[in-house]
DNA sequence: TCAGAATTAAGAATAATTCCTAAAAACGAG
DNA sequence: CTCGTTTTTAGGAATTATTCTTAATTCTGA
């Protein structure tokens, strides 16, 4: 693992924010000026495929990254599209019922409006 | 509700291919060549608004689009990326439960491997 | 230490989508 | 109807996100 993998790494895994390419770039640099976009861009990508990081894709907004343990789900504002943490119990076991066939894992992405944007509107 | 529009809706709610913007618009030249893919994305994004469509964002594929009722499910084939339909019952009051507020929706994408690929790699 | 392999920085290229503008179409009051 | 106002369109430029290319750099292990 090469050291800007590694950074990358890092500031996902110590990241709540569920960050952009763009954005893990931005705080990259801050430790290693001369990282580039690409890099950044090729290694979400490696470490994907590995399993290593999650991948979020939002309506709206680029792909985001996401660290992958523990399991957790997520939760997606509809008035200012900012994306939270929550936690579903395992579905896997009642999809495969349902569909009545082994499946690979899901993506949930709960839509509703977060605490924040419920005060601003009222 | 302009003829564009019109003609952008019954496509989508005549096919069950969940087709991208792209080819919505292919489809609709054939209607009405004068149309501009730009009209396509305007009124999808009117009628997304409006509730009238769903918009499904996936992973590697630019975003496709699905008529709206009945209400149901998808899968995404991690090999070939196909989307397919399926139906899980309604979470909603499950997830209501664990998060314990009020949620607005949410998107249920469930990894598997279809049909065809199952063939293909054995 | 050095050759070969892997990875990088930099930026060009591509793909998807949005934005802009002038012209065309739809609408509404008289 | 018909004129003026508003909305929507076609066409294309602009923007955004992402991937690709290439030469240079770094790593690896005999």
């Amino acid at each position: 693992m090469t050291k800007q993998r590694r950074l990358i790494l890092d500031i996902i895994n110590n990241s709540y924010s569920h960050p952009t390419a763009e954005e893990i770039y931005k705080e990259a640099k801050e430790t290693m000026p001369s990282l580039a976009l690409g890099t950044v861009y090729r290694n979400l990508g490696i470490m994907i495929e590995a399993g290593e990081i999650r991948r979020l894709v939002s309506e709206s907004s680029p792909d985001r990254y996401d660290r992958v343990a523990p399991t957790h789900d997520h939760m997606v504002c509809a008035v200012c599209g900012s994306i939270s943490d929550t936690s579903i119990g395992d579905l896997s076991k009642d999809i495969e019922e349902c569909v009545g066939d082994e499946i690979i894992g899901y993506e949930l992405m709960v839509k509703h409006v977060c605490d924040s944007c419920k005060k601003h509107t009222k």
